[in-house]
DNA sequence: ACCTGAACACCGTTCAAGT
DNA sequence: ACCTGAACACCGTTCAAGT
Protein backbone atom coordinates (compact mmCIF):
# COMPACT_ATOMS: atom_id res chain seq x y z
CA UNK A 1 0.00 0.00 0.00
CA UNK A 2 2.28 2.75 1.03
CA UNK A 3 5.21 0.57 0.14
CA UNK A 4 7.51 3.02 -1.30
CA UNK A 5 7.89 6.64 0.43
CA UNK A 6 7.89 9.66 -2.70
CA UNK A 7 11.35 10.29 -3.11
CA UNK A 8 12.00 14.24 -2.32
CA UNK A 9 15.19 15.70 -0.91
CA UNK A 10 13.73 16.52 2.63
CA UNK A 11 13.11 12.59 3.19
CA UNK A 12 16.15 11.53 3.19
CA UNK A 13 17.12 13.75 6.44
CA UNK A 14 14.65 11.19 7.87
CA UNK A 15 15.65 7.73 9.14
CA UNK A 16 14.49 5.95 5.91
CA UNK A 17 17.04 3.92 3.88
CA UNK A 18 17.18 3.40 0.11
CA UNK A 19 16.28 -0.16 -0.18
CA UNK A 20 17.60 -2.25 -3.03
CA UNK A 21 15.72 -1.48 -5.55
CA UNK A 22 16.39 2.34 -5.67
CA UNK A 23 12.93 3.10 -3.41
CA UNK A 24 12.64 4.72 -0.05
CA UNK A 25 11.23 2.76 2.56
CA UNK A 26 9.78 4.14 5.58
CA UNK A 27 11.14 1.43 8.85
CA UNK A 28 9.25 -0.98 10.19
CA UNK A 29 7.32 0.26 13.85
CA UNK A 30 4.85 -0.52 15.82
CA UNK A 31 2.57 2.20 15.03
CA UNK A 32 3.32 1.29 11.61
CA UNK A 33 2.46 -2.24 11.69
CA UNK A 34 -0.32 -1.61 14.17
CA UNK A 35 -1.91 0.81 10.98
CA UNK A 36 -1.79 -1.79 8.70
CA UNK A 37 -3.21 -4.54 10.26
CA UNK A 38 -6.21 -2.53 11.38
CA UNK A 39 -6.33 -1.29 7.26
CA UNK A 40 -6.32 -5.17 6.06
CA UNK A 41 -8.86 -5.73 8.43
CA UNK A 42 -11.17 -3.26 7.11
CA UNK A 43 -10.37 -4.19 4.15
CA UNK A 44 -10.11 -7.97 3.77
CA UNK A 45 -11.30 -8.83 7.28
CA UNK A 46 -9.81 -10.31 10.54
CA UNK A 47 -8.55 -13.59 8.98
CA UNK A 48 -6.68 -12.06 6.48
CA UNK A 49 -4.49 -10.42 9.12
CA UNK A 50 -1.67 -13.00 9.38
CA UNK A 51 2.00 -12.37 10.13
CA UNK A 52 2.92 -13.45 6.43
CA UNK A 53 -0.06 -11.48 4.48
CA UNK A 54 0.44 -8.56 7.03
CA UNK A 55 4.33 -8.64 6.15
CA UNK A 56 3.65 -8.59 2.31
CA UNK A 57 1.29 -5.73 3.19
CA UNK A 58 4.24 -3.98 4.49
CA UNK A 59 6.48 -4.77 2.01
CA UNK A 60 8.46 -7.35 4.19
CA UNK A 61 9.32 -10.44 5.34
CA UNK A 62 6.72 -11.70 7.73
CA UNK A 63 9.78 -12.36 10.38
CA UNK A 64 10.50 -8.50 10.68
CA UNK A 65 7.28 -8.23 12.49
CA UNK A 66 8.91 -10.02 15.56
CA UNK A 67 11.25 -7.36 16.12
CA UNK A 68 8.48 -4.84 16.33
CA UNK A 69 5.83 -6.90 18.29
CA UNK A 70 6.19 -10.11 20.96
CA UNK A 71 4.03 -12.33 18.71
CA UNK A 72 0.21 -12.57 17.37
CA UNK A 73 -1.22 -12.07 20.74
CA UNK A 74 0.71 -9.10 21.39
CA UNK A 75 -0.62 -7.66 17.95
CA UNK A 76 -4.32 -8.50 18.71
CA UNK A 77 -3.90 -6.57 21.72
CA UNK A 78 -1.95 -3.75 20.26
CA UNK A 79 -4.45 -3.25 17.63
CA UNK A 80 -7.69 -3.71 20.21
CA UNK A 81 -5.84 -1.06 22.46
CA UNK A 82 -6.15 1.10 19.48
CA UNK A 83 -9.62 1.13 18.97
CA UNK A 84 -10.72 1.36 22.17
CA UNK A 85 -7.99 4.11 22.54
CA UNK A 86 -9.74 5.59 19.93
CA UNK A 87 -12.92 5.48 21.33
CA UNK A 88 -11.94 6.90 24.76
CA UNK A 89 -10.80 10.00 22.80
CA UNK A 90 -14.55 10.73 21.37
CA UNK A 91 -15.92 10.07 24.92
CA UNK A 92 -14.16 12.36 26.87
CA UNK A 93 -15.80 14.75 24.34
CA UNK A 94 -19.22 14.28 26.12
CA UNK A 95 -20.67 16.69 27.85
CA UNK A 96 -20.57 14.85 31.81
CA UNK A 97 -24.44 14.83 33.76
CA UNK A 98 -25.30 18.44 34.63
CA UNK A 99 -27.52 16.76 37.63
CA UNK A 100 -27.96 13.11 38.61
CA UNK A 101 -31.29 12.80 36.18
CA UNK A 102 -28.59 13.56 33.14
CA UNK A 103 -26.64 10.74 33.81
CA UNK A 104 -29.07 8.79 31.25
CA UNK A 105 -28.17 11.72 28.37
CA UNK A 106 -24.97 11.32 29.00
CA UNK A 107 -24.86 7.55 28.94
CA UNK A 108 -26.04 6.69 26.15
CA UNK A 109 -23.87 9.35 24.12
CA UNK A 110 -21.09 6.97 25.45
CA UNK A 111 -22.36 4.31 24.10
CA UNK A 112 -23.51 5.47 20.68
CA UNK A 113 -19.80 7.04 20.25
CA UNK A 114 -18.60 3.35 21.17
CA UNK A 115 -20.97 2.07 18.99
CA UNK A 116 -20.33 4.35 16.33
CA UNK A 117 -16.85 3.62 16.42
CA UNK A 118 -17.36 -0.77 16.17
CA UNK A 119 -19.71 -0.01 12.64
CA UNK A 120 -16.38 1.30 10.61
CA UNK A 121 -14.50 -1.75 12.60
CA UNK A 122 -16.99 -4.47 12.15
CA UNK A 123 -14.49 -7.05 13.37
CA UNK A 124 -13.17 -5.34 16.19
CA UNK A 125 -16.60 -7.12 18.59
CA UNK A 126 -14.95 -10.50 17.92
CA UNK A 127 -11.36 -10.17 18.18
CA UNK A 128 -12.23 -7.73 21.62
CA UNK A 129 -14.37 -10.88 22.90
CA UNK A 130 -11.63 -13.56 21.68
CA UNK A 131 -9.01 -11.31 22.66
CA UNK A 132 -10.39 -10.87 26.59
CA UNK A 133 -7.66 -8.87 27.13
CA UNK A 134 -8.09 -6.22 30.30
CA UNK A 135 -6.16 -3.66 28.58
CA UNK A 136 -6.00 -0.25 30.80
CA UNK A 137 -7.95 1.27 27.46
CA UNK A 138 -10.95 -0.83 28.48
CA UNK A 139 -11.08 -0.91 32.20
CA UNK A 140 -10.89 2.75 31.70
CA UNK A 141 -13.57 3.13 29.09
CA UNK A 142 -15.37 1.13 31.95
CA UNK A 143 -14.52 3.41 34.81
CA UNK A 144 -15.51 6.33 32.84
CA UNK A 145 -18.98 4.67 32.44
CA UNK A 146 -19.00 3.65 36.32
CA UNK A 147 -18.53 7.53 36.87
CA UNK A 148 -21.50 8.10 35.29
CA UNK A 149 -23.54 6.07 36.97
CA UNK A 150 -21.78 7.23 40.45
CA UNK A 151 -22.42 11.10 39.46
CA UNK A 152 -26.17 9.79 38.40
CA UNK A 153 -26.57 9.26 42.13
CA UNK A 154 -25.98 5.01 41.75
CA UNK A 155 -24.82 3.36 44.93
CA UNK A 156 -22.05 1.38 43.96
CA UNK A 157 -23.57 -2.23 44.19
CA UNK A 158 -26.37 -0.85 41.72
CA UNK A 159 -23.86 0.46 39.55
CA UNK A 160 -21.75 -2.73 39.50
CA UNK A 161 -24.82 -4.56 38.80
CA UNK A 162 -25.58 -2.24 35.93
CA UNK A 163 -22.55 -2.18 34.39
CA UNK A 164 -23.08 -6.52 34.26
CA UNK A 165 -26.39 -5.92 33.09
CA UNK A 166 -25.26 -3.93 30.01
CA UNK A 167 -22.79 -5.99 28.82
CA UNK A 168 -20.42 -5.81 25.68
CA UNK A 169 -23.00 -3.46 24.89
CA UNK A 170 -22.25 -1.33 27.20
CA UNK A 171 -18.89 -0.56 24.69
CA UNK A 172 -20.77 -1.19 21.60
CA UNK A 173 -21.73 -4.24 20.42
CA UNK A 174 -24.51 -5.46 18.95
CA UNK A 175 -24.87 -8.72 20.70
CA UNK A 176 -27.67 -10.31 17.80
CA UNK A 177 -26.88 -13.70 17.33
CA UNK A 178 -27.16 -13.67 13.65
CA UNK A 179 -25.44 -10.54 11.73
CA UNK A 180 -26.66 -10.87 8.42
CA UNK A 181 -24.16 -8.67 6.33
CA UNK A 182 -22.38 -9.14 3.56
CA UNK A 183 -20.32 -11.80 5.25
CA UNK A 184 -20.97 -15.07 3.92
CA UNK A 185 -22.82 -15.31 0.57
CA UNK A 186 -24.89 -18.63 1.66
CA UNK A 187 -28.19 -18.25 0.59
CA UNK A 188 -30.48 -17.54 3.14
CA UNK A 189 -33.47 -19.17 4.38
CA UNK A 190 -36.43 -18.29 2.08
CA UNK A 191 -39.03 -17.04 3.48
CA UNK A 192 -41.77 -18.98 2.35
CA UNK A 193 -39.81 -21.96 4.52
CA UNK A 194 -39.73 -20.34 7.28
CA UNK A 195 -43.56 -19.19 7.43
CA UNK A 196 -44.11 -23.52 7.24
CA UNK A 197 -41.76 -24.81 10.09
CA UNK A 198 -41.73 -21.84 12.16
CA UNK A 199 -45.24 -20.71 12.48
CA UNK A 200 -44.47 -17.71 14.76
CA UNK A 201 -42.15 -16.14 13.13
CA UNK A 202 -43.60 -17.19 9.86
CA UNK A 203 -46.64 -14.64 10.91
CA UNK A 204 -44.25 -12.59 12.13
CA UNK A 205 -42.92 -11.60 8.72
CA UNK A 206 -46.18 -11.54 7.40
CA UNK A 207 -46.57 -8.54 9.41
CA UNK A 208 -43.53 -6.29 10.37
CA UNK A 209 -41.94 -4.28 8.01
CA UNK A 210 -39.03 -4.99 5.83
CA UNK A 211 -36.37 -3.17 4.18
CA UNK A 212 -34.73 -5.70 2.31
CA UNK A 213 -35.46 -7.74 -0.15
CA UNK A 214 -38.80 -9.49 0.12
CA UNK A 215 -37.58 -13.54 -0.31
CA UNK A 216 -34.88 -13.25 2.91
CA UNK A 217 -34.89 -13.04 6.18
CA UNK A 218 -32.40 -10.04 6.63
CA UNK A 219 -34.83 -6.80 7.14
CA UNK A 220 -33.73 -5.73 10.43
CA UNK A 221 -32.47 -1.92 10.68
CA UNK A 222 -29.21 -2.88 13.16
CA UNK A 223 -29.10 0.58 14.58
CA UNK A 224 -33.10 0.95 15.59
CA UNK A 225 -32.57 -2.42 17.36
CA UNK A 226 -29.87 -1.63 19.22
CA UNK A 227 -30.96 1.21 20.56
CA UNK A 228 -34.48 0.31 21.52
CA UNK A 229 -32.40 -2.35 23.47
CA UNK A 230 -30.11 -0.17 24.72
CA UNK A 231 -32.77 2.52 26.11
CA UNK A 232 -34.99 -0.50 27.87
CA UNK A 233 -32.13 -1.07 30.03
CA UNK A 234 -31.20 2.22 30.79
CA UNK A 235 -34.70 3.17 31.47
CA UNK A 236 -34.91 0.13 33.52
CA UNK A 237 -31.49 1.63 35.34
CA UNK A 238 -33.24 5.04 35.88
CA UNK A 239 -36.28 3.38 37.70
CA UNK A 240 -34.27 1.60 39.64
CA UNK A 241 -31.96 4.20 40.52
CA UNK A 242 -35.00 6.68 41.72
CA UNK A 243 -36.31 3.52 44.34
CA UNK A 244 -32.53 2.48 45.22
CA UNK A 245 -32.00 6.10 46.56
CA UNK B 1 -11.68 -42.97 24.92
CA UNK B 2 -14.56 -45.49 23.93
CA UNK B 3 -12.03 -47.16 21.54
CA UNK B 4 -12.52 -50.65 22.06
CA UNK B 5 -16.27 -52.08 22.45
CA UNK B 6 -16.44 -55.02 25.40
CA UNK B 7 -16.65 -57.66 23.56
CA UNK B 8 -19.99 -59.95 24.06
CA UNK B 9 -21.60 -62.10 21.78
CA UNK B 10 -24.48 -59.88 21.78
CA UNK B 11 -22.55 -57.22 19.99
CA UNK B 12 -20.86 -59.48 16.90
CA UNK B 13 -24.19 -59.45 15.60
CA UNK B 14 -23.73 -55.63 14.97
CA UNK B 15 -21.79 -53.86 12.15
CA UNK B 16 -18.78 -53.81 14.39
CA UNK B 17 -15.21 -55.42 12.83
CA UNK B 18 -12.66 -56.62 14.23
CA UNK B 19 -9.31 -54.41 14.32
CA UNK B 20 -6.01 -55.95 13.47
CA UNK B 21 -5.13 -56.05 17.29
CA UNK B 22 -8.11 -57.90 18.01
CA UNK B 23 -9.96 -55.80 20.08
CA UNK B 24 -13.33 -54.56 18.39
CA UNK B 25 -14.06 -51.08 16.81
CA UNK B 26 -17.57 -49.60 16.41
CA UNK B 27 -17.41 -47.95 13.44
CA UNK B 28 -17.03 -44.71 12.73
CA UNK B 29 -20.26 -42.46 12.01
CA UNK B 30 -21.55 -38.97 11.96
CA UNK B 31 -23.02 -38.94 15.47
CA UNK B 32 -20.07 -40.74 17.06
CA UNK B 33 -17.84 -38.28 15.72
CA UNK B 34 -20.25 -35.17 17.48
CA UNK B 35 -20.25 -37.10 20.35
CA UNK B 36 -16.69 -37.51 20.78
CA UNK B 37 -16.05 -33.80 19.27
CA UNK B 38 -18.28 -32.43 22.22
CA UNK B 39 -16.46 -34.15 25.04
CA UNK B 40 -13.26 -33.13 23.41
CA UNK B 41 -14.41 -29.80 23.81
CA UNK B 42 -15.74 -30.05 26.84
CA UNK B 43 -12.69 -31.43 28.54
CA UNK B 44 -9.71 -29.86 26.61
CA UNK B 45 -11.50 -26.98 25.45
CA UNK B 46 -12.43 -26.05 21.74
CA UNK B 47 -9.08 -25.30 19.86
CA UNK B 48 -7.99 -29.05 20.86
CA UNK B 49 -11.19 -30.28 18.46
CA UNK B 50 -8.95 -30.12 15.26
CA UNK B 51 -9.38 -33.35 12.28
CA UNK B 52 -5.94 -34.58 13.67
CA UNK B 53 -6.79 -34.01 17.55
CA UNK B 54 -10.57 -35.69 17.07
CA UNK B 55 -9.56 -38.62 14.86
CA UNK B 56 -6.66 -39.53 17.69
CA UNK B 57 -9.61 -39.80 20.03
CA UNK B 58 -11.74 -42.03 18.09
CA UNK B 59 -8.89 -44.25 17.42
CA UNK B 60 -8.46 -43.53 13.48
CA UNK B 61 -6.93 -41.51 11.48
CA UNK B 62 -8.13 -37.62 10.52
CA UNK B 63 -9.03 -38.48 6.83
CA UNK B 64 -11.33 -40.78 8.11
CA UNK B 65 -13.69 -38.16 9.20
CA UNK B 66 -14.34 -36.90 6.03
CA UNK B 67 -16.29 -40.19 5.13
CA UNK B 68 -19.20 -38.95 7.66
CA UNK B 69 -18.61 -34.77 7.95
CA UNK B 70 -17.95 -32.90 4.50
CA UNK B 71 -15.72 -30.46 5.70
CA UNK B 72 -15.04 -28.65 9.38
CA UNK B 73 -17.08 -26.18 9.00
CA UNK B 74 -19.68 -28.94 8.77
CA UNK B 75 -18.22 -30.72 11.80
CA UNK B 76 -18.93 -27.44 13.61
CA UNK B 77 -22.43 -27.01 12.56
CA UNK B 78 -23.17 -30.68 13.63
CA UNK B 79 -22.09 -29.47 17.05
CA UNK B 80 -24.17 -26.65 17.30
CA UNK B 81 -27.05 -28.16 15.99
CA UNK B 82 -26.72 -30.87 19.25
CA UNK B 83 -26.18 -28.27 21.83
CA UNK B 84 -29.57 -26.41 20.72
CA UNK B 85 -31.14 -29.58 20.17
CA UNK B 86 -30.61 -30.32 23.23
CA UNK B 87 -31.93 -27.09 24.83
CA UNK B 88 -35.19 -27.32 22.42
CA UNK B 89 -35.42 -30.57 24.35
CA UNK B 90 -35.21 -29.17 27.83
CA UNK B 91 -37.40 -25.88 27.07
CA UNK B 92 -40.16 -28.07 25.28
CA UNK B 93 -41.30 -29.47 29.21
CA UNK B 94 -41.83 -26.15 29.95
CA UNK B 95 -45.32 -25.04 30.75
CA UNK B 96 -46.62 -22.90 28.55
CA UNK B 97 -48.17 -19.57 29.87
CA UNK B 98 -51.86 -19.75 31.25
CA UNK B 99 -53.05 -16.06 30.81
CA UNK B 100 -50.75 -13.48 29.03
CA UNK B 101 -49.37 -12.34 32.40
CA UNK B 102 -47.70 -15.38 32.71
CA UNK B 103 -45.56 -15.09 29.33
CA UNK B 104 -42.58 -13.68 31.74
CA UNK B 105 -42.45 -16.97 33.71
CA UNK B 106 -42.56 -19.09 31.25
CA UNK B 107 -39.97 -16.82 29.10
CA UNK B 108 -37.60 -17.01 32.03
CA UNK B 109 -37.78 -20.40 32.53
CA UNK B 110 -36.64 -21.29 28.68
CA UNK B 111 -33.71 -18.78 28.99
CA UNK B 112 -32.32 -20.30 32.13
CA UNK B 113 -32.87 -23.61 30.71
CA UNK B 114 -31.09 -22.61 27.69
CA UNK B 115 -28.05 -20.99 29.90
CA UNK B 116 -27.64 -24.16 32.46
CA UNK B 117 -27.30 -26.38 28.55
CA UNK B 118 -24.24 -23.35 28.03
CA UNK B 119 -22.76 -23.41 31.20
CA UNK B 120 -22.23 -27.31 30.99
CA UNK B 121 -20.16 -26.41 27.61
CA UNK B 122 -18.75 -23.14 27.99
CA UNK B 123 -17.56 -22.50 24.54
CA UNK B 124 -20.40 -23.15 22.82
CA UNK B 125 -21.51 -18.96 23.01
CA UNK B 126 -18.03 -18.43 20.94
CA UNK B 127 -18.85 -21.46 18.45
CA UNK B 128 -22.65 -20.88 17.95
CA UNK B 129 -21.28 -16.94 17.55
CA UNK B 130 -18.11 -17.63 15.41
CA UNK B 131 -20.66 -20.41 13.32
CA UNK B 132 -23.36 -17.76 12.64
CA UNK B 133 -25.03 -20.76 11.27
CA UNK B 134 -29.18 -19.83 10.92
CA UNK B 135 -29.51 -23.80 11.87
CA UNK B 136 -33.31 -24.90 12.01
CA UNK B 137 -33.08 -25.77 15.65
CA UNK B 138 -31.79 -22.42 16.37
CA UNK B 139 -34.28 -20.36 14.57
CA UNK B 140 -36.51 -23.23 16.12
CA UNK B 141 -35.89 -22.33 19.47
CA UNK B 142 -36.29 -18.57 18.73
CA UNK B 143 -39.62 -19.12 17.24
CA UNK B 144 -41.08 -20.69 20.88
CA UNK B 145 -39.89 -17.23 22.23
CA UNK B 146 -41.71 -15.59 19.98
CA UNK B 147 -44.66 -18.22 20.43
CA UNK B 148 -44.54 -16.96 24.29
CA UNK B 149 -44.23 -12.98 23.64
CA UNK B 150 -47.46 -13.93 21.48
CA UNK B 151 -49.09 -15.48 23.89
CA UNK B 152 -48.16 -12.97 26.28
CA UNK B 153 -50.22 -10.49 24.15
CA UNK B 154 -47.42 -8.92 22.58
CA UNK B 155 -47.98 -7.49 19.03
CA UNK B 156 -45.62 -8.89 16.44
CA UNK B 157 -43.88 -5.69 15.93
CA UNK B 158 -43.30 -5.51 19.91
CA UNK B 159 -42.57 -9.20 20.05
CA UNK B 160 -39.55 -8.91 17.08
CA UNK B 161 -37.98 -5.65 19.15
CA UNK B 162 -38.20 -8.05 22.36
CA UNK B 163 -36.03 -10.75 20.82
CA UNK B 164 -33.51 -8.18 19.17
CA UNK B 165 -32.98 -6.68 22.61
CA UNK B 166 -32.56 -9.64 24.18
CA UNK B 167 -30.05 -10.65 21.99
CA UNK B 168 -28.13 -13.44 22.41
CA UNK B 169 -28.86 -13.57 26.32
CA UNK B 170 -31.89 -15.25 24.92
CA UNK B 171 -30.23 -18.01 24.17
CA UNK B 172 -28.24 -18.18 27.47
CA UNK B 173 -25.19 -16.25 26.38
CA UNK B 174 -23.64 -14.29 29.14
CA UNK B 175 -22.71 -11.37 27.41
CA UNK B 176 -19.99 -10.38 29.42
CA UNK B 177 -16.72 -8.70 28.01
CA UNK B 178 -14.89 -10.45 30.79
CA UNK B 179 -15.25 -13.57 31.64
CA UNK B 180 -13.18 -14.67 33.95
CA UNK B 181 -12.43 -18.28 34.99
CA UNK B 182 -9.65 -20.81 34.90
CA UNK B 183 -8.93 -19.65 30.80
CA UNK B 184 -5.28 -18.46 30.90
CA UNK B 185 -3.62 -17.74 34.04
CA UNK B 186 -2.14 -14.17 33.42
CA UNK B 187 -2.13 -12.82 36.60
CA UNK B 188 -5.16 -10.74 37.27
CA UNK B 189 -4.62 -7.00 37.65
CA UNK B 190 -4.10 -6.66 41.22
CA UNK B 191 -6.49 -4.33 43.11
CA UNK B 192 -4.31 -1.42 44.46
CA UNK B 193 -3.42 -0.62 40.76
CA UNK B 194 -7.02 -0.23 39.52
CA UNK B 195 -7.83 2.17 42.71
CA UNK B 196 -4.71 4.41 41.58
CA UNK B 197 -5.38 4.63 37.75
CA UNK B 198 -9.03 4.10 37.82
CA UNK B 199 -10.98 5.59 40.83
CA UNK B 200 -14.59 4.66 40.28
CA UNK B 201 -13.56 1.21 39.48
CA UNK B 202 -11.36 1.62 42.44
CA UNK B 203 -13.94 2.98 45.02
CA UNK B 204 -16.46 0.29 44.01
CA UNK B 205 -14.18 -2.63 44.92
CA UNK B 206 -13.81 -0.94 47.99
CA UNK B 207 -17.30 -1.09 48.40
CA UNK B 208 -19.01 -4.16 46.41
CA UNK B 209 -18.84 -7.44 48.30
CA UNK B 210 -16.47 -9.81 46.87
CA UNK B 211 -16.17 -13.72 46.61
CA UNK B 212 -13.32 -14.66 45.12
CA UNK B 213 -9.66 -13.66 46.71
CA UNK B 214 -9.14 -10.29 48.07
CA UNK B 215 -6.62 -8.71 45.88
CA UNK B 216 -7.66 -9.87 42.25
CA UNK B 217 -11.03 -8.91 40.52
CA UNK B 218 -12.55 -11.80 40.14
CA UNK B 219 -15.19 -11.40 42.06
CA UNK B 220 -18.58 -11.18 40.38
CA UNK B 221 -21.50 -14.07 40.72
CA UNK B 222 -22.09 -14.90 36.88
CA UNK B 223 -25.40 -16.18 38.15
CA UNK B 224 -26.87 -13.56 39.36
CA UNK B 225 -26.13 -10.91 37.39
CA UNK B 226 -27.09 -12.52 34.20
CA UNK B 227 -30.41 -12.71 35.74
CA UNK B 228 -30.40 -9.57 37.29
CA UNK B 229 -30.24 -8.16 33.87
CA UNK B 230 -32.54 -10.82 32.43
CA UNK B 231 -34.90 -9.26 34.98
CA UNK B 232 -34.51 -5.59 34.36
CA UNK B 233 -35.27 -6.67 30.57
CA UNK B 234 -38.05 -9.08 31.09
CA UNK B 235 -39.78 -5.87 33.42
CA UNK B 236 -38.99 -3.36 30.95
CA UNK B 237 -41.11 -5.49 28.15
CA UNK B 238 -43.85 -6.01 30.57
CA UNK B 239 -43.98 -2.81 31.07
CA UNK B 240 -44.21 -1.89 27.10
CA UNK B 241 -46.76 -5.05 26.55
CA UNK B 242 -49.38 -3.11 29.23
CA UNK B 243 -48.99 -0.04 27.23
CA UNK B 244 -49.18 -0.94 24.07
CA UNK B 245 -52.02 -2.97 24.07
C1' DA C 1 19.72 -2.90 15.43
C1' DC C 2 17.07 -4.62 12.08
C1' DC C 3 15.87 -7.82 8.32
C1' DT C 4 16.10 -12.42 5.93
C1' DG C 5 15.75 -17.40 4.56
C1' DA C 6 15.28 -21.92 5.90
C1' DA C 7 13.23 -24.84 9.00
C1' DC C 8 9.86 -26.79 12.53
C1' DA C 9 5.52 -28.15 14.25
C1' DC C 10 1.21 -27.51 13.46
C1' DC C 11 -3.43 -26.67 10.53
C1' DG C 12 -7.50 -28.26 6.86
C1' DT C 13 -7.95 -30.74 2.83
C1' DT C 14 -7.11 -33.59 -1.70
C1' DC C 15 -6.01 -37.64 -3.92
C1' DA C 16 -4.46 -42.04 -5.22
C1' DA C 17 -4.09 -46.23 -3.16
C1' DG C 18 -5.35 -49.93 -0.32
C1' DT C 19 -9.15 -53.41 1.89
C1' DA D 1 -18.00 -48.46 1.23
C1' DC D 2 -14.75 -47.13 4.25
C1' DC D 3 -10.00 -46.19 5.83
C1' DT D 4 -5.04 -44.88 5.02
C1' DG D 5 -0.59 -42.46 3.88
C1' DA D 6 1.61 -39.06 1.41
C1' DA D 7 1.27 -34.64 -0.19
C1' DC D 8 -0.21 -29.61 -0.70
C1' DA D 9 -0.95 -25.01 0.75
C1' DC D 10 -1.37 -22.68 4.49
C1' DC D 11 -0.44 -21.17 9.77
C1' DG D 12 2.77 -19.04 13.96
C1' DT D 13 7.29 -19.13 15.45
C1' DT D 14 12.57 -20.13 16.17
C1' DC D 15 17.08 -19.64 14.87
C1' DA D 16 21.30 -18.88 12.61
C1' DA D 17 22.87 -15.94 9.32
C1' DG D 18 23.36 -11.74 6.96
C1' DT D 19 23.83 -6.17 6.76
Amino acid sequence: MNRRGIATPSMTTTTETPAADGTERTPLSRERILDAAITLADERGLDSVTMRGLGHELGVEAMSLYNHIDNKRDLMEGIVDRIVSEINLRVADIEPPREPADWKRAMRERILAARAVMLRHKWAPTLIENTATLSPAVIGYFDGLLGIFIAGGFSFDLGHHALHALGSRAIGFTQELFQEGPSDGDDPIPTAAIVEMFPNLGAMLEVVAHDGPEDTVGWCDDQTEFIFGLDLLLEGLDRLRTEDG
